[in-house]
DNA sequence: CATGAATGAGTGTTCATTCAT
DNA sequence: GATGAATGAACACTCATTCAT
């Protein structure tokens, strides 16, 4: 029994070996420039050794993608559940992205990619991130209950408020990152900020 | 002299022809899997004539960016000096900017990518786009006057306040993709919202 | 129109090049041990070069397959038609098909890997040779002629007998290989052996 | 002694259990295609084990057509040697075989593309195996003794007599292959047909 | 001895770029 | 200038073989 599930533990800790390699590779590079020698290079693996945790380029990067987003997401989840109120919970959501993104730099950049690709590429072969739709699916939940709760505006669909939620606060990220490195100030002082625009905007009266 | 500017005249026809034609490969199919040929028979030319007019697919890419940006933003400033008030600043740039989008929905895909990789890849061999930095200013300046005539709020960067501005009408052209083709209302009728959203997040009081 | 048949002539020109090179490399070192890069060289032209003009490797081996025996097969039914007796006709196939795989020993290991994968594999993708089952039949329709003018027993199928004429010839060209290349007796003198062999073997009474 | 013995007993056991689960594979998929994972699965080893009893695939491959082919010759040497008549020889060592392959029709699979294989490639790095080579020459003995004896004729080589007798037998099993599986027919009852027109071919007379 | 994870050389194929016509 | 055939570097992926456990 200890034999196999020591033996899984190994499997796993290799395999995030290589997604903590694959990330920081592909967000160095990029999908299509980052090559598997890269990326198992980096995790001091052989080429072949990728081989045995991934199917293939696309299954690595999706498992990637899929498993950062999950944790970010069922994180978000527990913490939300605790409390009540509407604006709680967005702040909650917010502070926890942030801090998630912050501390997750290399994987940001992967998930901005990801985003644009799905919106934007009309030939999209690689299959769509079902967490990244969960992920959106979330916060437009979040914002539906705002809207019950009567602190968010109901003359426009939920999916555009959180459309607009989630691109205020990416911003805002993309903006800190931006003035990186002389930036020492924490992402997370920005929450305030954040959510005062978007209350102030989407909010009722 | 008249044969010479003729000669310019027709160099700049035929650029304009691969443009249009690298438009349409790099928004189906993105800047990886679009291939130099792809764009050649498109534009109805050689694939070697393309690289008479443009070095590389590199160049081809960014000339294209540039083009298409510095005409949306001339237009874009032609008209915002018409008038004073920067609330009608910021929705004259705003209506053009949709219906530019509307009207470019193929190179609104590029664009976004092409945003996306510019924040995002730490090593970008692409030179970035100036006209990019240009229009992003210009927002910055709108922002500025905004503060100065004191309908946005000063407590915070006009550089962040234009990231903002910016990333929910993005949000919003992109909501509006989603749901082609179905779709049939116009993306300009949203700038009422946009402007409402924008201006009560960020206004003065 | 003379351009357009140049460049016809042109292109066909490269094929053949490259088959025969093919045809030299797959009969040297077999279907799998042969690259492509091997082939390429052998015909003096870029890796790149092959793929202009067969998408794939599996492509140029049966091209090259069904090229050579479409050349046999139609000089052979050619020569056939002019005799009507049975006998001269099989005759004159056998000293064909000697003559041809003396000229083309090279196809001869080929065909042979060939004609023993397709009754050998049993999960085999690759499409089977359609000129090769062209061929059989064509020998068993020899058979059945002999059958019809009585030179040929009728006791057992035209398709065992078309079998039996066939592994003969074939052993023997094989037997003449082998002793290769002190050999300096044309393959063709065995004819009258083979002939009296099979017809005694096989014929009536 | 007794120790060793049943060690090497063992040994030879699993190196049989192999040989067989590669008999299986090879059969299915050609040498190439089959990989040794795919015969050490078959074999229900680990991949390293097959290791340990072949220095590698080719190895691997050549003791299997060696074990079977020294069975095939060994047993049919021992019956042969029982009747001094050439014909009689002749028709057990065909019973011998046509029972042999219709049992071990994996094998015969194999067989077919080694002797092609043998044959054919110029730049053959595996090291032919020498119990076929045997197995020609034990064919081309019996032919001997069918001129010795006047049954066969001798104004050609044994050898060439041998490759004949070899052909038509292996055509008319692959023949009897190709039906499958709708053939329930004993693939020994063509051993009458198969003598009769050897005989008659290469018979004085 | 047995295992099977790790290795990394090797191959088919693509595509940006060049250059002879 | 225009062409498009030719080039060859580059990359994803496979699999025979090894070796630490």
């Amino acid at each position: 029994m200890i034999t196999l599930t020591r033996k899984e533990r190994d499997r796993q800790l290799r395999k995030t070996d290589i997604i903590k390699a694959a990330e920081r590779i592909f967000a160095l590079k990029g999908f299509h420039a980052a090559t598997m020698q890269d990326i198992a290079k980096e995790a001091q693996y052989a080429t072949g050794t990728v081989y045995l945790y991934f199917r293939d380029k696309d299954t690595l990067y999706f498992s990637l993608v899929e498993e950062k987003l999950q944790d970010l997401l069922e994180s978000v989840k527990i913490d939300i559940a605790k409390v009540l109120d509407a604006e709680d919970k967005i702040r909650i959501c917010l502070d926890h992205n942030l801090d998630f993104f912050e501390k997750n730099q290399d994987f940001f950049r992967i998930f901005l990619s990801e985003r644009t690709k799905i919106q934007v590429q009309k030939e999209n072969k690689l299959y769509k991130s079902s967490v990244l739709l969960q992920y959106k699916e979330f916060i437009v939940s979040l914002v539906k209950i705002g809207q019950q709760q009567k602190i968010i505006r109901n003359d426009y669909e939920a999916g555009q408020i959180a459309e607009i939620f989630f691109s205020i606060f990416v911003s805002m990220i993309i903006d800190w990152f931006m003035k990186e490195p002389k930036n020492s100030a924490r992402l997370t002082n920005l929450s305030g900020f954040i959510l005062d625009v978007f209350l102030r905007g989407v909010g009722r009266k």
